[in-house]
DNA sequence: TAGATTGTTAATCGATTAACAATC
DNA sequence: TAGATTGTTAATCGATTAACAATC
């Protein structure tokens, strides 16, 4: 395979990539697979671009962010492009992730089979609920809250999902970090307060919802 | 109360807010209902950003794309400015949601709390699994997919959340559409192609993992 | 009044788009 | 070669921040 050429390495002085950025090489990445399903060996900017909504010059500056991915006249070849966004995402290798809280949404997360997909397996999950401690929900153990540091150790684990009602969700965020952990993704319907080496990502089910109502209500001709 | 005062109304010529603004709009509604929780009666721009990681400034310019909601020398009166965010984000009202799918993920949000806590009620939903169909989960009804035009009519439902595999996703889409629904909110790793009147948010579970693999892996110092 | 904080204008910063020489 | 498409530079556009007069 035909490596191609680099930036200034990531982990360098001035990087920062900036978010809005990253988030649209997820979505390179997932219509890509999509092409690829297709039967397609390459495409190109205008076609990503026209698929996703972005100007074909968008998709070459996102990409060109992270070095030169493309052959003038072709376009991409979407295995290589795969590759190389895996590779910037991180999601090259596997990441064993910790649940915490295995009410409904944690349990419906639990079994959801595009974390696997995608690079992600959820290695071990947490509650509070001694009826659940030490069973196995999907062929996952459950452990109690306070083996968290112990757990997170031993299997690895630098990423968790945080599924508890927002009343113990900041508590819980500080005993994550507490363990080492070094990202959250949040569903708790609050802000949470992390230390700034801890990288954080929140979901927030009713304000996505929200933000459907805000455009339905303030369509252009739409009184 | 009070009515203080408006911009050019939304709804008109050169409205256009910005989307990211209408995305922490949500985020001062959630921190200012945390706040009365709390107790407090006002807050003000440098406590909001603060609570969020924004600027005051920020804060500031984000309400005065909607109109004057402060008082100058005191800040924000809490349950006021709650009251004009929900109002601009079209929540002082109820809205009947359609659920579509039934799965691990659309039973999840079938439970979960806080839909209902922000103005937002799941009004029926629809699978295809005739073993589902007739039944009701919840409290709600599950119909047949090809009842959706009658059911979302007789239940004045607007919007929809499509909670089904990525394979029938655009399928479902395209019916939604076709029963009139005006905002979709997709949990399905796929882009929906929808009519340029009809309003979509996209939430990518894997996708929400990713970034936070790259923000661990392109750590400023984190080689 | 003095102190606090708004809404808004101007200045800065960053991101998107357009255009095009270089390349296959 | 002619045609297509990249990566990149320059131009445009939009969003964030700073500053401050107006207000309570």
């Amino acid at each position: 395979m035909d490596e191609r050429k680099g930036k200034p390495s990531p982990g360098s002085p001035e990087s920062a990539v900036p978010r809005a950025v990253v988030s649209r090489l997820s979505l390179y990445l997932r219509e890509l697979q999509h092409l690829v399903n297709d039967g397609n060996a390459t495409t190109n900017s205008t076609q990503l671009g026209t698929l996703l909504g972005f100007t074909d010059a968008q998709v070459r500056k996102d990409l060109a962010n992270f070095g030169q991915f493309g052959y003038p006249g072709v376009g991409y070849r979407c295995e290589e492009l795969i590759a190389a966004i895996k590779k910037i995402l991180g999601t090259d290798r596997f990441w064993p992730v910790a649940m915490v809280g295995l009410g409904n949404l944690g349990r419906a997360l639990l079994r959801y089979r595009g974390f696997g997909e995608q690079g992600f397996r959820i290695a071990a999950t947490f509650d509070v609920d001694a009826e659940k401690i030490g069973n196995t929900v999907e062929g996952v153990e459950v452990f109690p809250l306070d083996r968290l540091a112990e757990v997170v150790a031993a299997k690895g684990i630098r990423l968790a999902i945080v599924a508890v009602p927002a009343a113990s969700a900041q508590a819980v965020a500080d005993s994550l970090v507490a363990a080492g952990v070094e990202g959250v993704l949040n569903f708790a319907p609050v802000t949470l307060a992390l230390p700034e080496r801890v990288s954080r990502v929140g979901v927030d089910l009713a304000i996505e919802l929200e933000q459907l109502s805000f455009a339905v209500v303030n369509r252009p001709e739409n009184p």
